[in-house]
DNA sequence: GCAATTTGCGTGTATATACATCCTTAAGGG
DNA sequence: CCCTTAAGGATGTATATACACGCAAATTGC
């Protein structure tokens, strides 16, 4: 393979084009969030809400920087993802002993919306997960998780 | 595994949070995108921009509608990104012989970006690559092409 | 116990993303 | 040729994303 840093031919071009984790990642991160916001329309979630309501489930009372660590969210993006959830009264966030710290729960309304969306979920990821199949997604989800940690280090 | 409707338990929720291809691939792709972007700072580029000045360079004169399918991209995304390509004076965009089209196209200035940007870009991909390995890398890209084909078709 | 540092968050700004809707131009049908 | 339909784009609005920067509270060093 040519590493010449001056080329700039055709079939390099296309090289990183087909081979380009972050690109692909992103590519395949925006067809499967059209798809699955798609079938969470009826539940008035979008894919991102629908996550962040999930792990907020998940994780109890639990603090922005926490939540933030685990979605991979930005500490100032996940605010303001937030504050739509919050505006819907899906979650709340409130003042934590430690006054700096927001703790983020999930509402009774909140439970609701996403005992709704469940299933819609599970149309989506159905259709992936039988597309692909159980041992390829296994596999890609590990694929995944290890790019993360990847990324991360550094 | 529990498939009732009403239910709502940890254990589930957990398994959908550790499960959902949409969730992880967003993951991932914010996690590679901050990544990349590092790698590409010196250049002035973002991960989105060099990929779509990278797939402009390949496709030659290319329509946007025709961009935005290989990018797997909303038209009207793409728009937005094109313009500012167009003001950074890296693409063009110009009229069609169909006055309806838009044909875009890398300039000089948008090569010489490129070219300097190519080692930083090289230098991110190695990290993911030699830290996932080239089989996995491998197995991990053809994974993404087969999730936007059944993401797209529904 | 106070000053310096660290930690946790929010805001300003820019980019990225998509849907609904509208405009313009091309293609077809009679 | 005109009318209808389809195709290609742009704009309005909302959400998603991140970096630089600033603020307040907690922690630490001495």
């Amino acid at each position: 393979m040519a590493n010449n840093p001056e080329m700039l031919d055709d079939a390099r071009c296309k090289e990183i084009g087909r081979s380009c984790a972050c690109y692909n990642l992103r590519r395949a991160a925006r067809a499967t969030t059209r798809l699955y916001d798609d079938f969470l329309r009826p539940s008035g979630l979008r894919s991102t809400q629908y996550s962040v309501l999930m792990v907020t489930r998940v994780l109890g009372p639990v603090t922005l920087t926490k939540l933030a660590e685990m979605t991979v969210t930005e500490r100032t993006t996940l605010t303001r993802n937030l504050t739509i959830l919050e505006k819907k009264g899906l979650i709340v966030i409130e003042l934590g002993k430690d006054r700096r710290e927001r703790q983020v729960s999930i509402t009774e309304r909140g439970l609701k919306v996403l005992l709704e969306a469940i299933p819609l979920w599970e149309a989506a990821q159905a259709h992936i997960e039988q597309g692909l199949g159980g041992d390829r997604m296994d596999n890609l989800l590990k694929d995944l998780s290890e790019i993360i940690s990847l990324s991360r280090d550094r």
